[in-house]
DNA sequence: GAAATATACTAGGACGTCCAAGGGTTCGGA
DNA sequence: TCCGAACCCTTGGACGTCCTAGTATATTTC
C-alpha cells in the first residue's frame, strides 16, 4: 500500500512538537505514535497470514483462547475479560465462528444467564493449522531482535500493570 | 470496562505457547500481543480526551498534520502517505471534518486529479485546544518512564524502518 | 418471600480500517 | 500526436470495536 517515505513521519512530528514549545511531551508523543503505527503494521501481517484460513485476528484469538481452556469451553463473559474486549465484540466473533462451524454455543449447566462456547472438531483443527502458520510466518521473523523482545515485554508489561490490566506479580 | 485480572493474560499465553512446544517463538508472540493491547489502552485514553472536542483520533491526526503543513494545505494523497492509512480512510475523515466545518477541500491549481485540504479558522482553533488537552492529559502522564520512552522510540523506530516505513537516517 | 440490584448476553448504530471497482486526469512512449 | 499506463479520489461493502439500551436470569437486601 505504501512505498517507503524518505523521512520518518513520527520523527517529523516530534520535531514539530518541539518547535511549538511542547518539547516536554514530544518524546512520549513520539513513543505513543510509534506504538500505534507498529500495531498497524503487525496487525496487517497477521491478517495476511490468517486470510487463507478464513480467519481474522479477532476470531483467531478467540479460537486460540478456547483451545487452551480446560474443559474445552468458556463463558462468553470470561472470554471477554481475558481478551480484554467489549462483550459485544465477543458476541460478534462467536456469531461468525458459529456460522462457520468452528465454535458452538451451549447453555451453562447451572447459571441460566451464561452461554458457554467451545471449539468444534473443525475449529480445533483449524486453530492448530493457523497457529503453525502464525508461528512460522510472523512470530519467527517478527522483525525484533531478542533484546528488543525483552525490552518490549518488560516495558509494556509494566505499563499494562500500571494501567490496571492485571494485578498479578 | 474491565476490572483488573488477577493474572496477566499475555504471560499466560506465553506459558501456553511454551507448554505446546512453541517455546522458540513464545517471547516474540508475547511482545507482539503486548503491543496490540498497549495500543488499545492508549487509543482508548486518547479518544476519551478528544471526545469533548467532537474529534476521534483519526480526525485529530489529520487536523494536526494540516496544522503543520506549510502553505496550510496538502493533497489528500500526501495526507494518506504521511498518516500511513488507506486513501479511503482520508476521504472518510475529510468528509466528516468538512461537514463539521473544520477543513475545506479545494482543487489543485495545476493538477486536475488532486484535491487539496486545508484547515478552516475553526479547525485551526480546535486543533490547538485538542493538542493542549492531549499534551496535558495523555502525553504528560503517559505511564512510561523516560527510559521506557527512549527504548520504545529506539526499538520501534528500528522496526518501522526495517518494515519499510521510511528510509531516512 | 418479594423487591431492588447485579450480571450475562444480544440488538442496533456510529466510526475507522481495508479492499475492489469505477470515473476522471495526466504522463510518457510509440 | 495519441493512446495506454499511471495516478487521484470516491463509492459501496465487509469487519472489528465501542456505546446505549433492552431482556432474561441470579443474587442481595429488607
Amino acid at each position: 500500500m505504501a512505498s517507503p517515505l524518505p523521512r520518518d513521519p513520527i520523527a517529523d512530528a516530534r520535531r514539530n512538537w518541539e518547535r511549538h514549545g511542547w518539547g516536554d511531551v514530544a518524546a512520549p508523543m513520539a513513543a505513543i505514535t510509534a506504538i500505534m503505527r507498529t500495531q498497524q503494521i503487525l496487525l496487517a501481517r497477521i491478517e495476511d497470514v490468517l486470510k487463507p484460513f478464513g480467519l481474522t485476528f479477532a476470531r483467531y484469538e478467540l479460537l486460540a483462547l478456547l483451545s487452551f481452556a480446560r474443559g474445552g469451553s468458556l463463558p462468553m463473559s470470561r472470554a471477554s475479560a481475558l481478551l480484554q474486549v467489549h462483550p459485544t465484540s465477543v458476541t460478534n466473533a462467536v456469531d461468525r465462528l458459529e456460522q462457520a462451524g468452528l465454535v458452538a454455543r451451549s447453555p451453562h449447566p447451572t447459571d441460566g444467564r451464561t452461554t458457554l462456547i467451545g471449539l468444534t472438531a473443525a475449529g480445533r483443527a483449524l486453530v492448530r493449522r493457523a497457529t503453525a502458520a502464525l508461528n512460522s510466518e510472523v512470530f519467527a521473523h517478527s522483525g525484533f531482535t531478542d533484546d528488543d523482545v525483552e525490552q518490549l515485554i518488560s516495558v509494556l508489561g509494566g505499563f499494562r500493570r500500571r494501567a490496571g490490566d492485571f494485578t498479578d506479580p
